[in-house]
DNA sequence: TCTGGGGTCCTAGGACCC
DNA sequence: TCTGGGGTCCTAGGACCC
């Protein structure tokens, strides 16, 4: 198994696209930091951080604009690539995958001489750092590739595993972020190593059943997972940061009402339909609750989406009047089932009480949205809709950036 | 000094059914 | 009558990842 992770991505095809940059400590972004160069990253800059901070941590720092098509093309000439030495190719973002080399062996050699020829083949004709970890299982392989950075290949030998991981602190390991983290450093467990020689049940009692046996089973070098080269999406989703904005139902219907255009017509674009509606609301101090309804048939009428989103929120905000104002809203659909535009055409047969109101069409794929549709199919999303009225007052990230977002967590199999 | 957007999975309690 | 067990679905919250 191989875990092929592109460097410091978006930065990196920064330092491709414009040479001077090369060898410079830049950033991705503006208000926060999305991607950030090895140099300045020996500052202490990181993804996600505040553009503030990091102009702190490095005041050579450049911040460089987001070429976000540019990111989309290349990250998908790297899979191309990638696919070149096997099909069994899952993407797991815009800049990583998995490979299961195991049948191609005969084809292009051993699995590290597949690693390196990946790597080359990526730094020659493409031009970007690529880092490959070479294991028995994906878990190992993808904490191969991280400890591989920058631009490096390490091979976790059979039978060499536990040497491999024992000396490695445990936030190597996917799945264990900072409050994991913090649990088992209380209890003194801080390598992979304490962890195989912690017992089971304690590390059940510390990080619940689920994440307990997954380290137990790491420890043990023990991951059934394979391949997976068809992903579907289990949700579809959308939110924008508002700063911080009195509640009123006006902001609140027109934020849905733009979130829920968003995620409905890429169900409708992804022929598919959801019965699960939640809706995020972020209040000061990030403090955040969710309310979510469970419909009787799946919608993707963006009418439909936009009323239930609503009054969803609504019963949030009704529920802490001690909140007055918010800085997040968000909208997401679940429990999808593939609904073809014949059946999106047919919303009779349930009846009224069924549904709330509003959602009666809520099958059905309108005439508005229909013609909303067509429009975007030939003029793009910016042709029509609320965005360009309703946040004409807010600070929004570049469209570019949302849609590049969709990609990333969508369907990997359909290029 | 709180900064973006899009996701996945897990847990716990309650409702409901057999 | 309040004593048993198991399963599924739903809701809300949280952790985590890119």
């Amino acid at each position: 198994m191989l875990h092929a992770d592109l460097d410091a991505f978006y930065a990196s095809v920064e330092q491709l696209l414009d040479p001077s940059l090369r060898g410079r400590p830049i950033a991705v972004g503006g208000g926060v930091v999305l991607a950030a160069s090895y140099e300045a990253r020996a500052f202490g800059v990181r993804g996600g951080m505040p553009g503030r901070q990091a102009r702190a941590l490095c005041p050579a720092l450049q911040f460089v604009g987001g070429n976000f098509r540019e990111y989309q093309r290349l990250g998908d000439q790297v899979i191309e690539v990638l696919r070149d030495f096997t099909p069994l190719v899952e993407r797991i973002s815009i800049d990583e995958a998995f490979l299961d080399v195991a049948g191609s062996t005969h084809l292009f050699g051993p699995p590290p001489a597949i690693a390196q020829a990946i790597r080359q083949r990526v730094r020659d004709e493409i031009g970007l750092p690529i880092s490959v970890g070479v294991a028995g299982t994906k878990h190992l392989a993808k904490i191969a590739s991280q400890v591989a950075k920058p631009d490096g290949l390490v091979v976790v030998p059979v039978g060499g595993e536990q040497q491999f991981l024992h000396p490695l602190p445990v936030e190597l390991i996917w799945g264990v972020g900072p409050a994991a983290a913090a649990r088992l450093a209380s209890a003194g467990v801080r390598t992979i190593g304490d962890l195989a020689a912690t017992p089971n049940p304690y590390l059940r009692h510390l990080l619940g059943t689920a994440v307990g046996d997954k380290l137990s089973a790491l420890a043990s070098n023990i991951d059934p997972r394979t391949i997976e080269r068809d992903h579907t999406a289990s949700s579809v989703g959308a939110q924008a940061a508002l700063g911080l904005r009195d509640a009123t139902p006006e902001l609140v219907h027109t934020t849905l009402g733009y979130l829920a255009d968003r995620v409905a017509g890429r169900l409708r674009a992804g022929g598919c339909a959801g019965r699960t509606i939640t809706v995020r609301v972020r209040f000061a101090q990030l403090r955040s609750v969710t309310r979510s309804v469970t419909l009787p048939a799946a919608i993707c009428a963006t009418i439909a989406l936009t009323d239930i989103a609503t009054e969803l929120a609504l019963t949030a905000l009704r529920d802490h009047p001690d909140e007055p104002r918010i800085s997040l809203l968000a909208v997401s659909v679940s429990q999808l089932v593939a609904q073809h535009v014949l059946q999106l055409e047919l919303p009779l047969g349930l009846p009224d009480d069924e549904l709330r109101p509003g959602t009666k069409a809520g099958a059905a794929r309108s005439d508005a949205d229909r013609s909303v549709d067509a429009i975007r199919t030939r003029f793009g999303r910016g042709a029509i809709g609320y965005a360009a009225i309703v946040f004409s007052d807010v600070r929004r990230v570049p469209e570019q950036f949302r849609e590049l977002a969709e990609r990333k967590s969508g369907r990997h199999g359909s290029d």
